[in-house]
DNA sequence: CTCGCCAATTGAACCGATTCAACATCCATG
DNA sequence: CATGGATGTTGAATCGGTTCAATTGGCGAG
């Protein structure tokens, strides 16, 4: 590498050397057509012979003012990107639409909520997508900051003033819960994402209902919707709330199947959880839809190859992630606004026996 | 958003609002403890009121000349670090890496060949990783030019001006041969990766041997090491050269089970080529290992979780997206390194019966 | 009361390009 | 031969900060 040889060349050192001016020789790099052909060449071989690596990009930069990239932010480490399947299927639909429009694709993120705030603030590029699966609050605050156009995705809370995409979770809900109704299913449990902070295990129906978290009043919500028109009670049924991870569906299910009348199916509100749930059956010698019917949430790409296969609500992942970085390259709709969701029915339900 | 509300806030306007010089507005963001508290307070007053967004990062840029983040390039569209599973992997670590130095990390890519060169030349990055899975020496050449430092990772050729992380091809290649080997194998066949450019199918020791390309040379050359020492010659041993993809493998797996001996074992030089063949071998009903083992390459996380799980030769993955990183980082290493690979002995080999 | 010193602040230069009004050429036209 | 219009080039202003030498003001010591 020509590295260190000698302090770098700038433009106007190889403006100088081939005789024009600094401005001819920027035309030279960034509008070639309106530079005579012969000055051109004149300029590009002593730039070559010079070793000149092109037009520093910070200096244009600072002209044109834009980046063209767009940031994707999360509270969680960077390698969340790569692991979590959710993120995963998401991130494939930014990246798509990032490449048909050519830009670039910046993940920030932090170990440590300190240097969040920190690398939020000195990303470049022109926009961000919130990845707001969890302390999507402080995301945002965090983003407002900064003053670009940004879009939260899977967004937990109602305030309209912030920009995101969110999915028909009522409407979602509703349809996994009429699935099992009409497979014959009346002892239904729920197996639920966060309603308050810190806390999982049995919560009562009102407790759901005062949630914080708008995605899961909405999808309790949407299941009540069904059930109840159903007529089976909302007082009636086990609601447990977890955090999303094993150990705490594993200690919601321990209460579950001790104690009280054993569900014949059981909603879930994330495929996470669905499938940790699936697992945990499995174990105990609980055949899944045998004994019991499981559905999920989400529609990621794991969900179709568990064994059995998952029945779930899928969300169009890909499409939430390229309609967000169509809004934030075009500055397009700052809105809030709804995608709908699908029943995928597949091998985790059937009807009870 | 305060948005086009009016004309973006100045880090000058603030200083003229807050009667202070601009020298001082700018140490008040970037070394608060020069400046005097009152002062300090009364700037960043003004500056909240004003709507000032922070000092924007083009200008401190400017002068710093450090972006403080890294890019990952590759040939491929940008979807592939998220769906590809040595990506993953490596991306994981690369990951893990940035978050442990503050360092942001960029996404280098495009569906568009020519507007790779372009995205290369634009990312604001400090230093590249190159993911060489194809393409490699146009990678190279590109990155080249921007005359920053840059570190490829699974490079395909042996030019050792070359800045690369590489792993022991050979010593790997051989420890997958003696497994076999020692386990009673006698008639192996090899499904490799690319040995030219746009040609797959049988081939012989000799063509094998003139490969253009190092890590598929290296391979063979570790496998013939420990066949030829047990007395198998290589021109007794049936080779096909894959494109790495399922038509290939396929097509390859065809002419082998149909023509001469029916293999006991095969080597596989990647974990995709091996998972495919075993997919391939179980729908003809042939039994992995009952009456074919099979021995991959790579690591990748999807290999522990197949049925059977895989043996292979895993590659320390997620270390060498890190080395790759501090390598940039610190403008540390920059020459040639090579790191070790591990036999990991798994469901897909067996003794033959 | 003067001197020297320290801390806080200022003002101007600078980072590396882009952009644009003004200017210089050259050629065709009336 | 003057005039007008292309075409190409120049020089200076500009982008939004950071940095540093110089300046100011306050205070203790002599």
């Amino acid at each position: 590498m020509a590295k260190g040889s000698e302090a770098s060349v700038k433009l106007k050192d190889v403006a100088k050397a081939a005789g024009v001016s600094q401005g001819t020789a920027s035309n030279v790099f960034s509008r070639p057509d309106v530079v005579r052909e012969e000055v051109r060449e004149r300029v590009l071989k002593t730039a070559k012979e010079l070793g000149y690596a092109g037009p520093s990009l910070t200096g244009r930069l600072l002209r044109a003012g834009k980046v063209n990239a767009i940031g994707v932010a999360t509270v969680e480490p960077m390698k969340y990107f790569f692991e979590d399947p959710f993120a995963r299927a998401l991130m494939a639909g930014i990246a798509e639409a990032c490449d048909a429009n050519g830009a670039g694709l910046s993940l920030v993120s932090a170990g440590n909520p300190e240097k969040l705030a920190w690398n939020i603030q000195s990303a470049l590029v022109d926009g961000f997508v919130l990845l707001c699966v969890d302390g999507g609050e402080r995301l945002v605050e965090l983003t407002r900051e900064r003053q670009l156009p940004f879009m939260a995705l899977s967004l937990g809370t109602d305030d309209a003033s912030i920009p995101a995409l969110v999915v028909d979770n009522i409407g979602g809900a509703a349809a996994a819960a009429r699935h099992l109704v009409e497979l014959g299913h009346r002892q239904i449990a729920v197996l639920s994402t966060e309603y308050s902070e810190r806390h999982y295990g049995r919560v009562t129906a009102a407790q759901a209902d005062a949630s914080l978290y708008s995605t899961s009043h909405d999808r309790i919500t949407g299941y009540w919707q069904v059930l109840e028109a159903a007529g089976i009670s909302r007082d009636a049924m086990a609601i447990f709330e977890t955090r999303n991870n094993e150990e705490s569906v594993a200690a919601c299910l321990e209460d579950l199947f001790a104690n009280g009348p054993r569900p014949t199916a059981i909603l879930a509100m994330s495929d996470r959880i669905a499938l940790i749930a699936m697992d945990w059956l499995q174990r105990r010698g609980i055949a899944v839809p045998g004994e019991v019917s499981i559905v999920g949430f989400d529609g990621v790409p794991e969900a179709a190859a568990s064994v059995p296969p998952l029945t779930t609500i899928a969300q169009p992942i890909a499409e939430l992630g390229r309609r967000a970085v169509l809004a934030i390259l075009n500055e397009g709709p700052q809105g809030r606004e709804m995608l709908p969701v699908e029943l995928v029915v597949r091998g985790s339900t059937a009807a009870p026996s």
